[in-house]
DNA sequence: ATGTCGCTCGTTTTT
DNA sequence: CGAGCGACAT
């Protein structure tokens, strides 16, 4: 059967699989199947008896490569599923921590704050001791403290800098008190406390050392520097009594795009340094494009220092050139793609396998309006997920609080929603209590008087008696239960837009079911096969850390829109990679570091090994961004693909006035073959050509051709000043109609007594007035 | 307590 | 241009 497993594999992936007990090190390329290898790995090492499966433990990225993993495994073999370790770093640490929450100083059911709750704990804080908004910037705060978190740094560890940091490490330092009173986490809380419980408690670091024997790392290129100190401490690194547990790091620096989340590309450097790996594998045959997207990708990214080095090759042909066109604006860049796309269509390719990538979540506007209105099914990934709805968090926060009364958070969310008379005054007053006595929200209500006590005890008797059915009912009917007492059924029944939301309360009833089923929980006493946990205490962790998949729907045949970042570890037939200008694709606050430019070297080599066979790489001369319309220039990433594996698909030579060739010297539509890169697409098609270029009417040309930021704005303003005429009716005027209400004026049209103002209405639309006619019914604000 | 107005700001994001 | 949020009015 062993031979079974290696015979798919070639030479370098069966090095890895079959690697005795020790550290290595996978430099495994895009496409070049990472995926199979760490899979094979582990069922390598159990069919050898090499270790049991609770001698596994295994950290992914998200959590759908973590179930992948497991469904791949188990297709393969019967496995145990619930010893062996297999997830995210937040899942597992989460786990660990609900084990031994006593010895970590937690709750057993402690709260995991997300990104928006640890926002709004924040707020709090600052509200609570005078700390102005304006000052210092909550968003600011939170990544401070999660940058610090991600080091491994407590308020304790920190030395500040200036009185800036002082600042910021004052709300830290307060911020750790609040969540140990309120017995919460956050995401690099989870990662901290695992690794301080390791670190501090040696019977359990012992055991756990002794324990997971195999150790294997996903994507380890995007790890931070805590979750490498946490590998490290697990793997007992460094101890000279006993030989360390095996790592088995599998990662491509050259797909490090995380880097501005914490990740540091530097660990991969720091494993071989340290573990004294002189060896790394490196799988570079590529079983997914051809060559040319291959030679494309290996070219651009040789521009990139530092790296640890790899060439992808593929036994595939060549294929198609990558063809690179040029749009006028961003709406003649959607129509030719659609175009493209209906050709795919005709020639019988599957909606699925295309998709079009940008670099910037605003960029699918224009390309949805344009799929829509010619009819081309497609799927945006990246929206709203699933636990992220409004209605969903609410119920959840009610189970929270139910759960755990001192999770202030959850309280804040839900204690007036619906609403139930208990405002902002209320409010402050509890937070007021809570701060003097150092309880919860939830306690503080009781030392309120009078009528307010008696408002604020609906809410408190809700909570009360959800808490005292959590463990008798079964979570499903708990949490219909929940829906209906917290009067948020009748709320959104009343709303006449509620439906939705309604039938999403449904969802979360059924997506909890589910979950009871894949933890193969039978009743609420069922818990030995779920390390003693309740099912509400697991179903609100995994509701914070896996917030809902943003998948297509399933079958559903549909272009798939997403950004770089998201179409990671994804693969498609057919590319459209958007948007490749100069401050759009390199993005601007990326062009003057050395070190991010790489980065968005890095995020365009995702993104062409993405394509399996077409690849189309596009950009506009003009685009309309932020309500503004501006010129780019080019990427300068077109300019780093070698020439033999390009076809420029240009539709004019000369037509860029002051753009591609006043700011790019290095530009030549001749020498990248404009005449045979003429493609019958133009013979057909010249419609494109003819459509007017909309320019923006109140910015000079001089402005508009230079990317348009807000430092020129304000020097255009000026000059418009000096321009405009005396009657005090001018572009940019707001005004307040007798009828219409406010407005700002949009156009003039005419001029003297024929002198039209085009406004646009707050609420009453855009009109366009006659100025003599409407001036008695007009006044400039 | 709730709704409306107007100002600001605008990469990428999983856990 | 448009989402999100804080200030202000009802």
């Amino acid at each position: 059967m062993a031979s079974d497993l290696l015979a798919n594999l070639n030479p370098q992936q069966r090095k890895a699989v079959t690697l005795p007990d020790v550290s290595s090190l996978v430099l495994a390329g895009a496409g070049s199947g990472k995926t199979s290898v760490l899979i094979s790995r582990i069922a390598y090492l159990l069919e050898n008896n090499m270790c049991s499966p609770g001698e596994i433990f295994a950290v992914t990225f998200t959590n759908k490569a973590a179930k992948e993993m497991m469904t791949r495994l188990q297709a393969r073999m019967p496995l145990n599923t619930r010893a062996m370790w297999v997830g995210t770093f937040h899942g597992l640490c989460n786990r660990l921590l609900r084990l031994h929450h006593e010895a970590a100083g937690l709750p057993a059911a402690f709260a995991i704050l997300d990104m928006s709750d640890q926002l709004g704990a924040i707020k709090r804080i600052m509200k609570a001791n005078n700390i102005s908004e304006e000052v210092l910037p909550a968003r600011k705060i939170q990544n401070y403290i999660n940058k610090q978190k991600e080091e491994g740094l407590r308020a304790k560890d920190i030395k500040p800098y200036g009185f800036g940091e002082r600042e910021l490490l004052r709300v830290y330092e307060i911020y750790e008190k609040v969540l140990v009173r309120e017995g919460a986490t956050d995401f690099g809380e989870l990662i901290l406390r695992t690794y301080e419980l390791l670190k501090n408690n040696e019977p359990l670091r012992e055991h756990y050392q002794a324990r997971f024997k195999y150790i294997l790392i996903d994507e380890f290129q995007d790890t931070n520097k805590l979750q490498y100190n946490l590998l490290k401490i697990l793997g007992g690194y460094g101890r000279q009594d006993r030989k360390p547990n095996a790592l088995f790091a599998v990662g491509d620096d050259d797909q490090s795009i995380y880097a501005f989340r914490g990740a540091n590309v530097g660990n991969m450097k720091d494993f071989l340094r340290d573990f004294m790996i002189t060896d790394p594998i490196r799988l570079e045959q590529n079983y997914r494009s051809q060559g040319n997207i291959l030679d494309a990708a290996n070219y651009l990214i040789s521009n990139n220092r530092e790296r640890l080095g790899k060439n992808l090759w593929t036994e595939a042909g060549k294929g198609d050139p990558i063809r690179i066109y040029k749009a006028d604006n961003e709406n003649e860049e959607a129509a030719y793609i659609v175009d493209t796309i209906k050709d795919f269509v005709r020639n019988g390719e599957d909606l699925r396998q295309i998709a079009i990538l940008y670099r910037s979540n605003a960029q699918s506007r224009a390309l949805e309006t344009e799929l829509t209105s010619r009819g081309v099914k497609y799927v945006v990934y990246g929206g709203l997920r699933f636990y992220d709805r409004a209605e969903i968090k609410n119920a959840l926060a009610y189970l929270r609080l139910a759960e755990n009364i001192a999770d202030d958070s959850a309280f804040m969310r839900v204690v007036n929603t619906p609403a139930r008379g208990i405002g902002a005054k209320t409010v402050e007053t509890l937070l007021d209590l809570a701060k003097e006595n150092k309880i919860s929200l939830f306690e503080a209500t009781s030392l309120l008087k009078g009528a307010t006590a008696n408002k604020v005890r609906v809410f408190t008797d809700i909570i009360n008696d959800i808490r005292s059915k959590r463990f008798s009912l079964p979570l499903t009917a708990l949490i219909n239960y929940t829906v209906q007492r917290s009067g948020l059924q009748q709320m959104y029944e009343a709303d006449e837009n509620g439906q939705e939301r309604l039938e999403n309360l449904q969802e979360l009833t059924s997506s909890a079911a589910a979950f009871l089923d894949q933890e193969g929980f039978k009743n609420n006493e069922d818990c030995e096969n779920n390390d003693n946990l309740g099912p509400l205490t697991l179903f609100l962790s995994q509701a914070t850390l896996e917030a809902g998949d943003n998948q297509a729907k399933a079958g559903e045949e549909a272009v798939q829109l997403m950004t770089i970042h998201a179409s990671k570890g994804l693969e498609f037939n057919n590319v459209f990679i958007t948007g490749l200008e100069n401050g759009l694709f390199p993005h601007d606050k990326c062009m003057s570091e050395p070190k991010e430019l790489q980065e968005e070297r890095r995020l365009m080599y995702v993104a062409i090994t993405r394509a399996r066979k077409k690849l189309y790489l596009t950009y506009a001369a003009q685009r309309l961004l932020h309500g503004m319309s501006r010129y780019n220039v080019k990427s300068s990433f077109l300019d780093e693909l070698p020439n033999t594996a390009i076809k420029w698909l240009s539709p004019k030579e000369d037509d860029d006035g002051l753009g591609q060739n006043y700011f790019n010297n290095s530009y030549s539509y001749s020498s990248k073959g404009y005449k045979d890169g003429r493609e019958d697409y133009f013979q057909n098609r010249d419609s494109y050509r003819s459509k007017p270029v909309q320019k923006s009417e109140n910015i000079p040309s001089w402005a508009q051709s230079i990317g348009f930021r807000k430092e020129e704005k304000k020097q255009v303003e000026k000059i418009r000043s000096q321009v405009k005429d005396n009657d005090g009716f001018n572009i940019g005027t707001k005004l307040s109609h007798e009828r219409f209400g406010m407005g700002t004026i949009i156009g003039i049209e005419g001029q003297g007594a024929d002198k039209k103002v085009v406004v646009k209405f707050n609420s009453a639309g855009t009109k366009t007035l006659l100025l003599a006619i409407a001036k008695k019914k007009l006044s400039i604000i």
